[in-house]
Parts: structure tokens; sequence; C-alpha cells
DNA sequence: CGCGGCTTTGATGTTCATCAAGTAAAGTGG
DNA sequence: CCACTTTACTTGATGAACATCAAAGCCGCG
């Protein structure tokens, strides 16, 4: 953790999103409240296991949403962004948080005391129906991908992520990979060796070109067709 | 679809899980709106792609959740029994179900029309709250379980899906298998083939009893050795 | 400098999908 | 009700896809 200090919610992008049918005053109150807090790449943000008292939202950055099972060994469930989720989920089922998050570059969060959005909840049903919206399309999205990925086999899947990265995320065909090999594999399922092995295929293919983390698509429309089946 | 009707809310469990908030008398207009299907099995509840103008809930029976993709190829999300979801995903996020329902058995169903629940939601927001909480729960358990399958192999995976039917489902180490073996294959991500073939190998192996469909669980804690690491 | 973690490549074996072929069960129309 | 078709189930043989093991280079960090 860098960096602690009150925000100013009148610029948020969160304002807009959540807090649309919430008078001035409450988001006011929140905002008061509110705290922010600055991560650096690898730094957790969440754990898993921890008792949920905060509701956590991504200002800025990229992160990755995992869970690590009894034999230390780890699984990605998604990549978050902005606008994404971050705490959104296991918020309102459970008083622990299922999944943890750690931050692939560096992150700002907003944290907001959970009881505060609860109760804001309870009397401000618009506002709730908002939240809800967007735990549905969150938890849909990891669904979708889940199901999707699970399809294809390991050319198909590598393609799959590099192209969600490039589209999603990033919005360009050259960007550096926010994730080691070995988390990539964590996120299709697959070892660390085939996710190096088909990427260096890639790389000699001449689909992409490929230094260190940095990563150029260069034949896209061949890239969508392993994605697609390959 | 085999039998419509109104119904009586009093009786209905679904009142304490998700009316327990609302004044008696909106329960009560609400129950004059809804309606009862029974579904026989086989038979499709929810289309993927349809427009989402319902609220639907399983009172009774057994159902798969599952996607179908553009070259007929199916994989099942989830099993859903009573007090589990049915529509409830989707439902909040966006004009049509991301997911097809059908009936693995006799199965009923409560419809609401959706408008009636989100109009409850917008100035009922202890009820949104308690539908937050549900459906968290609901995406958390689907998303827990495809992780906890997919770290497994062959083996562990059907081990894993017999517990789960067992435990979750049908409470007894005898029951009868309420999904094909290809839809076995479509839920666990493999092969008919090879869902069959491991479950000959289990029944060799003394630890099931199979005829056809029924099941008989034999060796408890050997199947669950497998279905931890085998 | 040396240690540990990440990356890379190759060789080998296991796991799983595919193909083929046959039996059983279940629905269909005369 | 029986021939007929279709769908589900089953087993074996083969090859493809993937994991594992091993060895070495690289990089950052104390």
């Amino acid at each position: 953790m860098d960096h602690v200090s009150l925000c100013e919610c009148d610029n948020c992008d969160l304002k807009d999103l959540f807090f649309g049918f919430v008078d001035p005053e409450e988001v006011d109150s929140m905002c008061k409240t509110r705290v922010e807090k600055t991560y650096q790449k690898g730094e957790e943000i969440i754990m898993a296991g921890n008792l949920i008292s905060d509701f956590i939202y991504l200002k800025s950055g990229l992160v990755k949403l995992f869970r690590t099972d009894s034999h230390g060994k780890s699984q990605i469930i998604a990549i978050g962004k902005p606008m994404d989720f971050v705490s959104l989920m296991s918020v309102f089922s459970d008083e622990e948080y299922k999944y943890s998050v750690s931050a692939l570059e560096q992150s700002t969060v907003c944290i907001i005391e959970l009881s505060k959005v609860t109760d804001l909840a309870a009397h401000n049903g618009k506002f709730a129906l908002g939240v809800m919206r967007k735990m549905s399309r969150i938890s849909d999205n990891i669904i979708l991908d889940f199901l999707e990925i699970r399809k294809k086999q390991l050319r198909g899947r590598i393609a799959h992520v590099i192209l969600m990265f490039s589209k999603d995320v990033f919005n360009s065909s050259v960007f550096d990979l926010p994730i080691s090999r070995k988390e990539f594999a964590e996120f299709i399922g697959m070892t660390t060796e085939n996710v190096i092995r088909t990427l260096s295929e890639f790389r000699k293919d001449k689909l992409l070109r490929i230094y260190g983390k940095s990563i150029e698509i260069v034949n896209m429309e061949m890239l969508e067709r392993i994605s697609e089946h390959g």
C-alpha cells in the first residue's frame, strides 16, 4: 500500500456508475468516509478468507482475481480493469472473500465501509437495482468466458487470451503482457511450459512478435481463426 | 408444458426466501399475477437468446443450466435444484437470456412478470438486498465449482460429480443419475466415451454399483480420495 | 557474486480424444 | 404389436494433445 487519502467524488467515474440514483447529500456523506489506496504491482488487495468489511472498487490499474488451493497452486478467475468488479462479487453473499485479488500493475482502489453501502441499498432500491445489474453482468461474463475457454484447446485458448488483452484491455495490437507465463497458464488451465511453447510457435508462424512481455499481433485474422477453432 | 394455475403463496418456500421484507399486501398482489408451470423431463424452460420478460423460480424438480454453440455442441453450466436459481442470473443484467434451462425431471416453476419484481426492488431496498445476496451466492458457487472441476483430471472430475449428486442433490448414496452419459461429459468438459469408460472402471474397482442410470456408492472414502486427488 | 524465480527447449510418457464397431434401449409409424 | 429408425451406451484400438521431467540460460535482488 502506497498512499492513503480522502477522494473527491465529483470527478470519479464510479459516481455515475453506482450513485446515479443517490441523493447528492448521501453521495457526499459516503465520500467523507471514502478512502483511496494505491497498490504496487504484485501487492495483494484482497485475500481470500478475510472478512468482508469493505466495498472495494478499482479506479485505475489492472488486477487479477484468483484462488490458491491448499497445495499452493493458483487458478486465475479473471482479469479486472477499472469499471470492473474487484470486491463486487461475494460482497453481498458471504462473510468472507471467496477470491483473492492482486495488482498486475499499479492500481488505485476506492474503499467504502460495506455497511454504508448495504444501508444505502436497503433504503434506496434504485441504487440496489443498479448494483444488481452490475453484479449480474460481471458474473455472467466470467462464466461465459470460462465456457469459451473450456471448449478450446491449447492453441485456441492462448489466442483467445491474447485477443482479450488486445481488444478488451489495451485496445491495441501492441501491448505488454501484464501477466507472467505461469499466470497465463493458471488462467487457461494448462502448464507453463505449454504456454511458452505455444507462444514460441505463434512467433515462428509470424502471428506475433514477442520480446519478453512485449507482444505485437502481426496476423490478427489468423489469430482469430485459431481462437475460433484451432 | 403441462399445467397452468394460480398458486397460493402462503405455503410457498419461495415466500420466505424472497419476500421476507415485503408487505403482505404486495406479496398478495404478486401472487395474483403469478403463474405456475410444470415441465416434463427434457422440456426446455428457458431458451438462451430469448427476451427476458419473466422472473422464473424452481419450486420442485431438477434442471440443467446449459449453453449450445453454433455447431450444436452443448456445455452444461450447473445443475439446479429447488431453492436454486433458474432465471435468477442474467435477469437483471441483460435483455436476453445467456443460458438455456431444461428439466432433468418433472419440474414446476413459478413465473412472475419481471417488471413487477424490478419495480418492487426499486422501491424496497431490503428486498433488493435479499435478491442480491441470493444472486451472489449462486454465481459464486458456479464459479467455485468450475474451478474445482478444472483442476482435476478425468477420474477426479467424475468422482466429484457423483459425490455432488449424492451429497448436494439426493442426500443418499443410492440414486438415479438424472443426466445421460453425454450430458455428464458436457458438464465436466470431457468426451462421452471417457465418462463411460471411467464409470466402468469405478464399477470394476468396486467403488460403485451401476445399472444403467442407477448408481450406488459402495466405497465412499475411496471415491472422495479420487475426487480430492486421483 | 550467488541464489531463487521466471523463461525456454527438448525428450518422454500419460491422459485423453477420436475412430470404429457393436449392443442395448427407446421412440415411430404401419 | 412388430419392424424400423434413432439415440444412448459400451469397449477396444490408435494417435493426438498435453503434462512431466530434465537441463540450461536469463534476470533481479540481497
